[in-house]
Parts: C-alpha cells; sequence; structure tokens
DNA sequence: CGCCATCTTGATTGATATCAAATCCGGTGG
DNA sequence: CCACCGGATTTGATATCAATCAAGATGGCG
C-alpha cells in the first residue's frame, strides 16, 4: 500500500546530504527519476508488486475498478510519499499520474533487504505503515457515516492541514485532481461533488477566487470548515464517556 | 490496528510445540489467557498503546465513536486475530468482546523486541499487516460503491470463506454480533440490514433453520450470493482492459 | 407470566443518484 | 484575432434507495 510522508517529507526532502541507509528518502535518492505524464499508469491492480516507489514530485491517485466499471479511488499520492510497502505478491490498486510526475524505483527485494538490515529505516517504514493504517481508518469512517458535505468539508481540510504541515501559511489549497477523481474518492458523484461545492462558496466558507482555476480553492473560514467537517477534527473529543451507552443515533 | 489471521491461524493454532520465538501465536502462547464477558472492553480508542493482544477464543468488535454519537464499527477480531500492531502511541478505536472471550497479552515493548530480533516474526508480522490493510481497503470499496444487498451480501460471504478457510465443509454461518453491530459496520441502519436479510431470505439465497437462533444462518445459493455480492469474489476478474476509459457509470 | 432487548415490518421522508442540458474554458486552426 | 470543438464543470428536474419515524412481533429470562 501506500504510505503518507506527513510532516516527515519535508524534512527529509531538503535533507539530501544523508548517508543513503540512513532514511527511505536517502534509500531512494541515488535511484534514477522517472517522469510521467498526466494520465500516465505507475502500476496496474493486478500486477507484481516487483518495485517500491518514492514519488519526488506530482500528484497521482490510486484506484480500484469495480465489476460494473466504476472506478473506486482509495487514496491519492504526494510528493514524499512511498508505494508499494504493505503489499504482498500484487499490487491491490493501479496508480496513475493526475500531473505531471516524477518518482523513483527500487526492486522490491533491495528494499526489503536494505530495511530489513536497517535499525534507522524500520522504524520509518513503521511509522508510515501506521500513518496509512489511519488515513484508510479515517476514510472508512468518512465513507461509513458523513454526509456529501461533511465529506467535502474534511477533504479540504485534510488538504489545508497538508499545507500547514508543509510550513505553507496559505489558505488557498491546489487541487490537482478533477471533481470527478474527488467524488470517486469520497463516494459521492461529481454533480453532488459540484452542487457542495457550490453550497460551500454561497456560506462564505471558501472561494474559487480565479475562475480560471476551478483547482485553487481559498478557505475563507478554516474553523467553520473544520466544524462542517462533522468531527472533532478528524479526532475524537469528547470520547471516554465511559461507553455512553444506549445513545446511538440514526445510522 | 488488528491482525486477521486467515489460513495462518489454523495451522499456527495446532502447533503449541513450537519455540516461542517461532511464530506470533508461539509468542504469545506462555501468557495467562485472560476472560471477557460480553459487552466486556478490552481497551478504548485513545488508550496508549502499552499492549498488543491475541485473540485465543470469541469475537469482539472494534469500533469509534463519532462526534455525533454513533458508533462505526471498523472490523472484527476472531481467534487467532492480533491486534494492536500498526498503531503507535494511542489505539484508534476501541475492541470490546461480542462473545465470551479468551486473549494474551503481550506488553507492546516485548513484543517490539521479540520481533525485531526474530526473522521469523518479522515476515508473520507483515503477512498479516498485509492482509489488514487488503481488508479495509475491500471494506473501503464496499462503503464507497455498494448496495445495501451487496453489502450484506459480501458480508455473508466473507464469514463463508472463513469459515471455508477454517477446514469447516458447514454452510451454516454464525454471526455473533447483533443486527446494530453488521448495521454499524456496513454503513447501514439496523432496520435495512433486517429487511434486506428478509429479502435474501425470500430470494432462497439464505436461510435461518432455528428460529430461536437468528445468528446461524445457512446459505442455501453460495453462487446466488457471490453474485448478489456483486465484485467477482472480492477480487477484479475482467481487469486490464487496458484503461477502458469513457465509460464511467453511476456514482 | 410478563418485562425488556432485539428484531421485524410498515409508512413516509429525504439526501443523493440519475438523467438532461447549459455553461465555461483551453486549445486549435483559419 | 476570432470562431469552433471537446472535455470538464455547473445547474436543473426527477427518481430512488435507504434513513427515519412508528408500531408490532419475537424470544430470553427473571
Amino acid at each position: 500500500m501506500f504510505l503518507s510522508s506527513y510532516a516527515n517529507s519535508h524534512q527529509v526532502a531538503k535533507a539530501t546530504p544523508f548517508k543513503e541507509a540512513d532514511s527511505l528518502h536517502g534509500l531512494f535518492s541515488r535511484q534514477p527519476a522517472e517522469h510521467l505524464a498526466i494520465g500516465q499508469s505507475l502500476f496496474f491492480e493486478g500486477d507484481e508488486t516487483r518495485h517500491v516507489f518514492e514519488v519526488v514530485e506530482g500528484t497521482l491517485r490510486i484506484f480500484r475498478i469495480i465489476s460494473d466499471g466504476r472506478r473506486v479511488i482509495t487514496g491519492f499520492l504526494y510528493a514524499g510519499d512511498i508505494v508499494g510497502v504493505s503489499l504482498k505478491e500484487r499490487y491491490l490498486y493501479s496508480a496513475e499520474a493526475i500531473t505531471p510526475t516524477k518518482v523513483r524505483r527500487l526492486a522490491r527485494r533491495a528494499f526489503d533487504d536494505a530495511v530489513a538490515d536497517s535499525d534507522e529505516l524500520r522504524p520509518e517504514v513503521f511509522s508510515r505503515v501506521c500513518d496509512e493504517m489511519a488515513a484508510v481508518q479515517d476514510q472508512l469512517v468518512l465513507l461509513s457515516s458523513k454526509t456529501a458535505e461533511e465529506r467535502l468539508c474534511t477533504f479540504l481540510l485534510r488538504h489545508l492541514r497538508r499545507m500547514i504541515a508543509g510550513g505553507n501559511r496559505e489558505t488557498t489549497i491546489e487541487l490537482p485532481m478533477t471533481r470527478q477523481d474527488m467524488a470517486d474518492y469520497l463516494g459521492l458523484t461529481i454533480e453532488t461533488v459540484s452542487r457542495t461545492i457550490t453550497k460551500l462558496i454561497g456560506k462564505g466558507v471558501v472561494n474559487v477566487t480565479n475562475p480560471a482555476a476551478r483547482h485553487f480553492i481559498k478557505i475563507e473560514k478554516p474553523g467553520m470548515l473544520a466544524q462542517l467537517a462533522g468531527d472533532g477534527g478528524e479526532c475524537p473529543e469528547a470520547l471516554h464517556d465511559l461507553m455512553a451507552q444506549g445513545d446511538r443515533r440514526r445510522h
């Protein structure tokens, strides 16, 4: 599966002078960069997992095509992410570039050996696997119980946080994916995504300043966005109420 | 997170004469068994992850309570499963016994050290983490794109497969969880779960033989169940159509 | 025997999908 | 430079599946 870099990626990204085996980023740094054009595939669902990849630049979508032809996007990959670790013999999804993308690859075997040998790498891999697992959990909660508006707000909020974690003080986020991608990721239709964004603009929560760039969204009211996302920041807040039973509401 | 044992668990379970560190099961085997009554909690979301657990007997639900009070069940734990591995400092969910349950625990630290030291344990942990990731992926697809009937059928089918994988030739599966649990796991309401099961009985796909035991469901037509589950067996079948674009349907 | 939790069934509503048609925008070629 | 084309997006009208609201039915258990 893919591994989100979170805060890590940025620190690591700056620190190229690492000894190769000291970090996952270092491990990939000597590999040649490969370029993917928009729409180009990195690998397909069902392919043998011969390589592990580091995304150097750009964004990819990872998805499965289900029997009726629909597409389910299970995640996006951003610069600093690593993909292909928590998989056995076959990829469980396809990966496709959304923007011009640069990646580095490592043979599966070489990667596994390096990680097995290094006391520095193992915790880093572990940490990323945990982050990835946590992200999938959150997505599971989103899909199983959130409304269209909550899903959109959660999605925007995650982007805003990624931005802030990356040290960027901007409140304009870039959404490199299309509305269709967002729909397939959030378990909605493209029409519902569009309508919901329109509604959020109407509420003054977000704004699309430059009409030429629907892929740039200004977050006008981050606090309200968090409210509408419908959970105390993707985390439990009023927890540990010692199992407040018998109060289970709708759904 | 929790780790499904799949086929592994059964082989391992028989082989108690292993040297302790040879298998995960062996690693736990010297720990005293602890008993949980129905409804009793093993740990709570937000607690520090001080222990890793092996489920020896029984079934647990793992879940999160979201801000509006609803409960999202993110998985179930069965005999042979291990829980608490792919987590950092805090549990991301609570775990609660659905049936009388027996578990063994290991201090987090002891577990990590044992795994770090053993060339036999590491692949086993890796394998289980991969299985878990695959399971969450499948759940994600289920929640993002399946109808109520497809969800129920998928759920029943998984139980049937677990049974078959366990060497049991029966086609009557036990569902130790309540209808509410199933609803919270499948992203439905209890009414929809109930209605959908009634409909499946009407179609002759399944049957509840003993009225006294709604928790035992006989699968009358496994083939049809798989059809209704709405995917070529939780796996892609007509894959690799070289990206049959521009045919994306509803949702 | 009768309470109580669990489950089932029925009637209605509502959010979102579906179907359909504009609108917008970048790119292309005249 | 401007008209046209096609993909992406938005907007509108309607349909539908599952949620909600509301009773019953069932079975375990004291």
